[in-house]
DNA sequence: TTGTCTGCAAACAATTTGCACGGTA
DNA sequence: TACCGTGCAAATTGTTTGCAGACAA
């Protein structure tokens, strides 16, 4: 799912990137942070901590969850990975800081639709004008139905646990 | 907060109306259930069921928060109440189907501000057009800031634990 | 009377944290 | 070598569930 509607940069290439931003940052490249970059470029999926968690131990059984919880913040902090609430299911993960998208989470089938900020522009300008209110495009979510549960009909926003 | 943009309806009538709906359905019109309801109704702020229970305990004490998720439940069912994702944070319910108003939250107090559908409607033309994706304005959440937060800075949309 | 709801406690899932040790710089 | 980052286990938080009893209809 998370089919990216435009580039996000050569795959493997940003893995180099991000690990070299960490490291001018002053933070260790370790095992376990490589390897969260890693899962996380090899996709465009939006990837729960859990999610992670199961592809880095894969490769690096030690490696514990919350491990990856730890450098999934440090990453965050970096603003190297953006993270996203999708219902009440828990929250995914993306590799890039995303101030230039907004995502359409499906209620169904929790799949994670990414769509430029510009799309969400308008409305961001009227709720600033009306409300005061200052849209941050990279915790913007419109929840509904994607094009394939859109057909299955309508949806209590209450998909299974599992995603994608 | 929460200052509603438009009218919902007379209050103390909706507790009514809302127990009239539940008894029609065959629901039981218990203490409970008739708390929670007009605990909802007393406030145009969105709470979470820790905040229902503890002013539903204010009066009956031996009600337990269990109860009120219980509750909340019947009512979602039932399409009387609403519930809504606000970030990292604990959900949040209110009285009303809310098909016709989205939401804006702000990441750092925690507020939630109504807005009608109509300001939405553009966004979800767009993604319906461009992506076939069909936007649910009732589980629609902007992130951001609110007026009187913008003036304190940025967030992380990691506001502290208790909101409001 | 009857079956829905409730109270309680325990289960659960996601995430965080304290502490001593290990590995990166 | 000096710390940052890690592994583990235990604590937290929000929410759900099983069960026996209570109460609305």
């Amino acid at each position: 799912m998370a089919l990216s509607g435009y580039d996000r940069g050569v795959r493997g290439e940003r893995v180099d990137a991000v690990l070299q931003h960490m490291r001018e940052r002053g933070g260790r490249i370790t095992t376990a942070l490589r390897a969260v970059v890693e899962v996380l470029d090899a996709t465009d999926d939006h990837l729960t901590a859990q999610d992670i968690g199961a592809a880095v131990q894969a490769a690096h059984p030690a490696i514990h969850v919350s491990t990856v919880y730890r450098a999934l913040d440090r990453l965050s902090e970096a603003g190297m990975v953006s993270h996203l609430h999708v219902g009440h299911a828990p929250v995914v993960y993306h590799l890039g800081q995303d101030d230039h998208h907004g995502h359409l989470v499906c209620g169904r089938c929790g799949a994670v639709l990414d769509v430029p900020a510009t799309v969400m522009r308008p409305v961001a300008t009227q709720v600033a004008r009306d409300y005061g209110f200052t849209v941050e495009p990279s915790h913007l979510a419109l929840g509904g139905l994607c094009s394939g549960c859109a057909v299955a009909g309508p949806t209590d926003a209450r998909p299974s646990h599992t995603h994608g």
